[in-house]
DNA sequence: CCACTTTCGCAACGCTGTTGCCAAAGTGCA
DNA sequence: TGCACTTTGGCAACAGCGTTGCGAAAGTGG
């Protein structure tokens, strides 16, 4: 660690304080509290920060007895991010502000056989069509003239995936996918930087950009069961960026047979469950999986979320949470609590462009 | 962070080579390289360490055309620290250098069920008895006029807890410590910091000093079933400080009942087919629920321990192993090796002693 | 109107890692 | 043996970080 990466720490510090407070702003000496740095030192660092257009001052507070605190805040539109989401039958676009909040989005639909080429094009125009400046043409190289603000392209997809290289696994039912390096073509083609991940961490990661602070799992409940983890802040990928594999966790040895050729994993059993209209039971396996991971990782909350769990949510809450409260019952501990997601479906997408911004805010790793 | 944090963070980055590089010792190039400063700016890092006493010049390497670089390495005997470990009838309590080699050791028999009182005298005494300077008589207050370099003493012990505060949940058949501050009445009592942990902590903790790289999970099969989880070089214990709850995982729902109040967890399925003399059943059941643990978490190797495993080493890691083999032969990934930890008896105590020196070296949240 | 409080920037400062430079200590060839 | 060359690593000067001392600005309250 040297002085200009000292620097940049710092920097980023004090505006994810200015992004988590919003639009309401945060003062120059609360921003020294928090960070425990000196109050000069955060002024120097918000006069950076000031010059460079990403802050600016927004009025003041109420006096308490002396000079009234200067409000600063994080000018939203000094960067931008897009956040692709790569369904199976669908593709997603937005634009976001350095908050994180939508400022243009697009939908269509999609084949993910119709080949790599067909795909890669469609993101290219959905995304030139997402960004402020829209022209009929689409630039030939690179999109960063469109908007210099552009700090680069969240991708999120199903399936695993190599989030260090970019590169794609087995995504269930297309296997002409394994093994194309995502990030670089995508990269070549748009001119900004790329970043991929599996849409279940992008999802986690939008919800943590969100507001959920500490450690906690996203649980997705869709045509499959996966999960997102987070441990306190960021997202938990692994040794080979695989983490979050949920829904082939066994519970039930030699239990009935699952699509991943193993038996008793809790996908099978909750969505079979589920197919027979069994939400109770349904909810009392995710729980069990639920439980598992609490247990494991002691994280302070469970989330659920996707088409399954939003159709009948108290249902899965109500059952995800009994489970939990029994186990918390036997080991003396108030019991993790249990909710469902707000976001709707655009929630990955907004998510993915969080892989973008969260580096900015010194979350992830570069 | 400041100027300050700035220079003991560098200089716990340095310190951690040195202790990494053990006896070869390492040169000030290599140092640069692998931090990442400049060779001047270890220069004058090693120049403060060495007046500290913490490193000494040790020899030189074979000239590459030039000036011999000069090798350095870390002064063991600059810094000690006592591990102690806690176990429902033996107390085992050892004396390590900065390197983490055992300088002293003592062993007693221990009834944890003897109240707090008899327990913390026991305690105190073993830890006096295994400092450099031995006396019959163990001075009234603190035990740091005894070894000035004493970092700190480090407990490991058995069940539920609470790590940063330093408190006992209810450990197993002894419901009389639930709620008790271990570390406050022995910081007390010794006079020097202390610091708190499970015993599968710790011996993740020793085996990630030890050398073990990257994240990795120890699960220990003796008279229970627990797991040390360690990600990215530092042990992972969760919002209360609960994580590791490996034992009871359920893996068979609505499966036998188990000690905990639940059915089906592992620890019940394991520790039956143990006491049936099935090892085949107990290391498949084990590779289970260390497959589930994979997927979700992603880690780079599963290391075995225990009594029950040290007594048949090659059932438990064939069983385990094959479990996840084929796992990663439906994945289409290499499978994540298995192997037993070469530590005896003593590595949960040497594990202990790592609780205080992890900061030393920039390990650990203190 | 004035004393007081609080905010916050300018200037000087101490300390960080960095750069420029050179002495020290080897190797290898004539 | 002598000289050119390479490599190491410390001294000195430096740029830049956060910190300290201090004063101007902008309020409140009597």
């Amino acid at each position: 660690m040297n002085l200009l990466s000292l620097r940049s720490h710092n920097a980023a510090l004090v505006l994810d304080l200015l992004r988590t407070a919003g639009g309401e702003g945060i003062s120059r000496l609360e921003l020294a509290e928090r960070t425990g740095l000196t109050p000069q030192a955060v002024s120097k660092i918000t006069a950076r920060l000031r010059e460079d257009g990403l802050a600016a001052e927004a009025g003041r507070r109420a006096s308490t007895g002396g000079k009234p605190r200067t409000v600063l805040r994080l000018v939203p539109e000094a960067g931008h991010a897009v956040g692709v989401h790569l369904d199976r039958d669908e593709l997603r676009v937005v634009r976001v502000d350095l908050l994180g909040a939508v400022r243009g989005e697009r939908r269509a639909a999609l084949d993910l056989g119709a080949g790599s080429e067909a795909v890669l094009a469609a993101v290219r125009q959905a995304v030139a069509r997402v960004l402020p400046v829209q022209r009929d043409e689409v630039p030939r190289q690179g999109l960063s003239g469109l908007d210099p603000s552009l700090l680069g392209v969240g991708v999120a997809l199903p399936g695993p995936l190599d989030h260090g290289r970019g590169v794609l696994h087995r995504v269930t039912g297309f296997p002409e996918w394994d093994g194309f390096p995502l990030r670089e073509a995508l990269a070549e083609r748009l001119g900004v930087p790329v970043v991929v991940d599996k849409d279940t961490n992008a999802a986690a990661l939008g919800l943590a950009a969100g507001g959920e602070r500490g450690s906690f799992a996203y649980l997705h409940l869709g045509t499959g069961l996966g999960a997102g983890l987070v441990i306190g802040g960021s997202v938990h990928r692994g040794a080979r960026t695989g983490a979050g594999e949920f829904g082939h966790q066994v519970i039930q040895l030699d239990g009935p047979p699952c699509t991943c050729g193993d038996r008793g994993c809790v996908e099978a059993l909750c969505l079979g469950a589920v197919a027979r209209g069994d939400l109770d039971q349904a909810a009392r396996v995710l729980g069990a999986g639920a439980a598992n991971l609490v247990g494991l990782l002691d994280i302070d909350v469970v989330l659920l979320g996707g088409r399954t769990v939003a159709a009948a949510p108290d249902a899965f809450v109500g059952g995800v949470g009994a489970v939990l409260e029994a186990r918390a019952r036997r080991t003396g501990q108030d019991a993790v609590p249990v909710r469902v997601t707000a976001g709707g479906d655009g929630a990955v997408a907004v998510g993915a462009a969080q892989l973008v911004l969260g580096p900015v805010f010194g979350r992830g790793g570069g």
